[in-house]
RNA sequence: GGGCCCGUAGCUCAGCCUGGUUAGAGCGCCCGGCUGAUAACCGGGAGGUCGGGGGUUCAAAUCCCCCCGGGCCCA
């Protein structure tokens, strides 16, 4: 099967027939295997950051994608056991929104009344969708994972090992259940954790009150305090102010107004107080313990209930000087540090608000608004009270709901914890011996490790996996459960055990250890991050591999965007630290995001989302990945633009035409790689170069790949394809192919081009391995019967010494300057380059020998007729200097004789008949039966005197020189003389 | 409020860690050349406040400080 090298490289062509191909010969099961069957060879590690199934792969995915498989790649040619395990992440709030959508579901409601049971249902079979699109993307991509075995977070032994986890985080006391202030999304109606927050901070527009707060014993005397969230006041029960920080009471008309001194100024002028008098300066502790009426005492009829020490001041350290008044309104249901600072003394919480995000009864006249409205009533209530002193607007980062949007809710609530601080130290110091790349991604890392809160593991939503804590109905007694057989051994009613997921599990009932009562199943899921969270075992466990565990643990590489150091980053951390007390991974590559081409962030709200099956069907997967990888280091965002590609094309192209080069003439000459290595053994100083070059090549490469500077790798490697292969040793070689005899010198060009192209072919691979594939298949398998079935199987290249030599290459290097100032010269003083230049001489103190190998560079390069190299300036009068470094001083003798312009003339006539060969699409070796030339004067003269040698180039067989222009002849004019050549073949 | 990344030719990017010729490359543009792998290539040219300001130094794109713009993270 060996497939056509067309004139043009066609990325689709190509692509098509490598994916045919290696699916019908299994390439990459082969490749896997030969892979994983290494005995005694050193393993390479990998844990696949599980993508969510619940949309396509876009082109940022497919970035990320890329480092991946260039990395696996590189590592199976170097001879390591390469794990290269898939997973997906199928599970949580992302699914069960793509569902929601996909249903027309507003909110939870919604999804009781379809039924739970019908609702999983759904998102399995969603999952199931995603799944297959993305493993075909993958594989299109060029991925090449153990998609067969791919890990997949629903799947129930997956579950289990999270159980486990929880079992053992609830018998360390490390899992426990708390009242809390939490981020909530009334949207989605479940809590959110930290990290989640995290993802979410947008800038928003929110109303910056200034309010009065009367205290009850002082006549008109008020608390002047500031909040963004004017709907959290109807929570309000207390107000703090710092202890130690000064205070003053001010006069305005005729009230007196209380605020931190250090804000006056800045409180004053931003809402326009003209003129005030401080009357009374005290600490802020002087305040502590005085009653206020609530602002909202008639509108909130709930807080006439309320006795001290609600609706009193406290003191707290946190109390800002830096925005506000000073005085900071709390409202213990909505601000943690409210929420700890009320507690303290002994304020209930007061929560008149569901977790919707709608105000209940208890909010008096607020009952049935959304939290968010409510502000607008709340400043009105104030203004017609007396009690607004300014409405501004700010400008501020605020949480949404990393899936849906919504901005989030703090909210008193009773969740799922898992204790931070007994791991903490361990996870600070086991990331030090992280590698990270780049090492600033390791410090971002070690800040968010060292702030890290509890985490908050509990949903109350439907798809994930189930928190495997029950309670006792009749005693209260709690455990948690941390495999299938003890749930099958402790429950009532272990028949029904079909499924870990809700709603199946929640029908489980325990049998209580302490009072023989039932047991109910706490209603929660756990948080999807838990589930990527616990891969480093889970994946293992699912297939039953759990003996591989010691030899894979810790993973040696994984790779994912930034935006993981607070996700799946974070959470295989702790959990690995809590469970083995280690780093699950050792090193990291973290990724920039890829924006579009206006450096926009991309998203469907935006519409400028690339997806990757839409660009790869357009474009290819070898000019996406090599876009992708070479625009920009790995952790650099990029800004995608689709018209960019065609500068890989470009680069894409010239590897083609070098491999088009290589095949024209060696399939004319019949040449076979079956004597290589006694060809390569005559290579002449060019070929030496060229061989160098590769081994620096290879590697540099590898140095690259190693230091994960993959955009520095690729780049390499395709400058390598069009600066040294076809720029420079292709034009050094090509009098050599047009020898018409069987030469040594020609055998030595056809192997270096082999023996270069074949291996700069594997340094390719893993960049860009369709068009390697392909090219191997179609070139280096035609020539060589020895060739392996697929270029992914050959090993990384290793140039064997023989074929190197160090001072051919300095000599070649050196005469490229020379060569490139000859041309220069020529430019400078308008001769064309088919004017032979007579003689170049080249003055060198040291190093001639070496230089001296060079020599035919400057001959083919510059079309130079002699080349003297001498040690000394002695003999070069008459000579012009044309260039001069610290090495060489060069001299040329740019004068034109008759005999060079003749000479001149010729070529140019040659050209012709080239040019109408080639539009005749006469083959590269057919005769010309006759040559017929009209031309007059010098255009004449150098037909007849080098009438041979035209013969020659243009393999024609006889030139017959008119007198009058040829019936039918192609007419032109060549330095202002007529030519008019007629091409006479028989057939 | 704190931290990180980025800012160099019209465009896309090197160079900065470790200060030192005239700040480079590719694409695009202009002029010329070459051409049987040629939708390729070669030579020359135009095009730069190296985001701005200050400092250190004999010398700053490079090191330090401040500011501006774009992006990200944390509070």
């Amino acid at each position: 099967m060996v497939p056509e090298l067309g004139k043009r490289y066609d990325p689709k062509k190509v692509e098509e027939w490598v994916l045919s191909f290696w699916k019908e010969y299994e390439i990459p099961r082969k490749v896997r295997e030969q892979s994983l069957s290494r005995e005694d060879a050193p393993l390479f590690r990998f844990l696949e950051g599980p993508p969510t199934a619940n949309g396509y792969m876009h082109v940022g995915h497919a970035r990320g994608r890329t480092f991946k498989d260039i990395v696996l790649r590189y590592y199976r040619m170097k001879g390591f056991r390469v794990w290269d395990q898939a997973g997906w992440d199928t599970q949580g709030l992302p699914v069960e929104l793509e569902v929601e959508k996909k249903l027309g579901f507003r909110s939870k409601k919604d999804i009781l009344e379809y039924g739970v049971e019908k609702f999983i249902d759904e998102c399995q079979k969603l999952v199931d969708y995603y799944i297959s699109e993305w493993r075909s993307a993958s594989e299109r991509l060029g991925l090449w994972l153990d998609y067969d075995h791919a890990y997949q977070t629903r799947h129930p032994r997956y579950i289990e090992i999270a159980w486990r986890f929880l079992k053992e985080m609830w018998e360390r006391g490390w899992l426990y259940e708390d009242l809390r202030v939490v981020p909530v999304c009334p949207r989605c109606e479940t809590a959110l954790s930290s990290h989640e927050v995290a993802l979410g901070y947008k800038v928003v527009k929110d109303p910056s009150l200034y309010f009065k707060i009367k205290l009850l014993d002082e006549p008109n005397t008020f608390l002047v305090a500031w909040t963004t969230t004017p709907w959290t006041i109807i929570a309000n029960e207390a107000v703090a102010v710092h202890p130690t920080e000064t205070y003053v009471k001010i006069r305005v008309g005729n009230e007196f107004w209380i605020l931190a001194k250090k804000r006056l100024e800045a409180f004053a002028k931003e809402v326009g107080l003209q003129s005030y008098e401080i009357v009374e300066e005290f600490p802020g502790k002087a305040l502590e313990g005085k009653v206020y009426e609530h602002p909202l005492l008639e509108e909130v009829p709930k807080h006439r209930e309320h006795r001290p020490p609600h609706h009193t001041v406290l003191t707290a350290e946190w109390v800002s000087m830096e925005e506000g008044t000073g005085v900071v309104h709390c409202a213990p249901a909505h601000g943690p540090e409210d929420f700890e600072l009320c507690k303290s003394v002994g304020i209930e919480v007061f929560r008149p608000i569901a977790k919707n995000g709608v105000f209940t009864e208890d909010a008096g006249k607020y009952a049935g608004l959304w939290f968010r409205d409510a502000s607008e009533k709340v400043v009105e209530d104030l203004r017609r009270k007396g009690l607004l002193v300014y409405l501004g607007w700010i400008e501020h980062e605020y949480p949404h709901c990393w899936r849906c949007d919504t901005p989030l809710m703090y909210y008193a609530d009773r969740q799922w914890f898992i204790r931070i601080e007994p791991i903490k130290k361990t996870m600070l110091e086991e990331n030090e011996k992280i590698r990270w790349r780049p090492d600033w991604a390791g410090k971002r890392f070690e800040d968010w490790l060292a702030n890290a809160r509890d985490w908050c593991v509990s949903r109350e939503r439907f798809w994930g996996t189930p928190l495997p804590v029950w309670t006792c109905r009749s005693c209260g007694y709690r455990l948690a459960v941390g495999s299938f057989e003890e749930l099958r051994k402790l429950a009532k009613n272990p028949q029904d055990f079909v499924d870990p997921h809700r709603p199946w599990i929640d029908r489980i009932v325990l049998r209580c250890p302490k009072c023989g009562g039932d047991m109910v199943r706490e209603p929660y899921v756990v948080d999807v991050w838990l589930d990527s969270g616990i891969a480093h075992t889970a994946a293992l466990h699912q297939y039953g591999w759990d003996h591989l565990f010691d030899e894979l643990f810790p993973y040696d590489w994984i790779t994912e965007a930034v935006d993981q150091t607070r996700g799946w980053f974070y959470t295989l951390l702790v959990t690995s630290v809590a469970m083995y007390g280690k780093t699950p991974f050792r090193a990291v590559l973290c990724q920039g995001h890829v924006l579009d081409k206006y450096g926009k962030k991309m998203s469907k709200h935006l519409g400028n989302v690339i997806w990757a099956k839409d660009f790869m069907e357009k474009f290819g997967a070898d000019l996406l990945r090599l876009y992708v990888t070479t625009k920009a280091a790995p952790w650099d965002s990029i800004n995608f633009d689709p018209d960019e590609v065609s500068e890989i094309r470009r680069q894409l192209d010239i590897l083609w035409n070098c491999v088009l080069f290589a095949h024209t003439y060696a399939s004319m000459d019949r040449w076979s790689a079956e004597n290589l290595e006694k060809d390569l053994g005559n290579a002449l100083p060019v070929d030496r170069w060229i061989l160098y070059e590769l081994k620096r090549l290879v590697e540099e490469v590898e140095a690259r790949i190693l230091n994960n500077d993959l955009h520095l790798a690729a780049r390499t490697v395709l400058n390598f394809i069009v600066e040294k292969l076809s720029h420079r040793y292709i034009t050094l070689i090509r009098p050599r192919v047009w020898l018409e005899e069987d030469r040594v010198e020609k055998r030595s060009a056809y192997a270096t081009l082999f023996y270069v192209i074949k291996n700069v072919l594997k340094v390719l691979a893993p960049f860009a391995p369709f068009i390697a594939e392909y090219l191997y298949q179609a070139f280096v398998k035609r020539y060589d019967p020895k060739a392996l079935e697929s270029v992914h199987m050959e090993s990384w290249p290793s140039i064997p010494k023989e074929l190197l030599d160090e001072s051919c290459w300095r000599g070649v290097e050196k005469m490229f300057v020379v060569a490139e100032a000859v041309l220069a010269a020529r430019t400078r003083v308008g001769i064309k380059r088919r004017w032979p230049i007579k003689r170049v001489v080249v003055v060198a103190r040291e190093g001639l020998e070496d230089i001296a190998k060079g020599v035919d560079v400057v001959k083919i390069y510059a079309n130079v007729k002699e080349i003297e190299l001498v040690s000394d300036v002695g003999k070069v009068e008459g000579l012009e200097k044309i260039y001069e470094d610290k090495d060489l001083v060069v001299y040329a003798d740019l004068k034109l004789d008759e005999e060079t312009l003749m000479e001149g003339l010729a070529k140019d006539v040659v050209r012709r008949v080239q040019v109408l060969r080639k539009e005749m699409d006469l083959p590269i070796d057919a005769w010309i039966d006759r040559l017929l030339i009209y031309a007059v004067g010098d255009l004449r003269k150098a037909v007849e005197r080098f009438r041979d040698y035209i013969a020659r180039e243009t393999r024609c067989r006889e030139i017959v020189l008119l007198d009058a222009p040829p019936e039918g002849g192609r007419k032109s004019v060549v330095e202002g003389m007529e030519l008019v050549i007629k091409l006479e073949i028989s057939r």
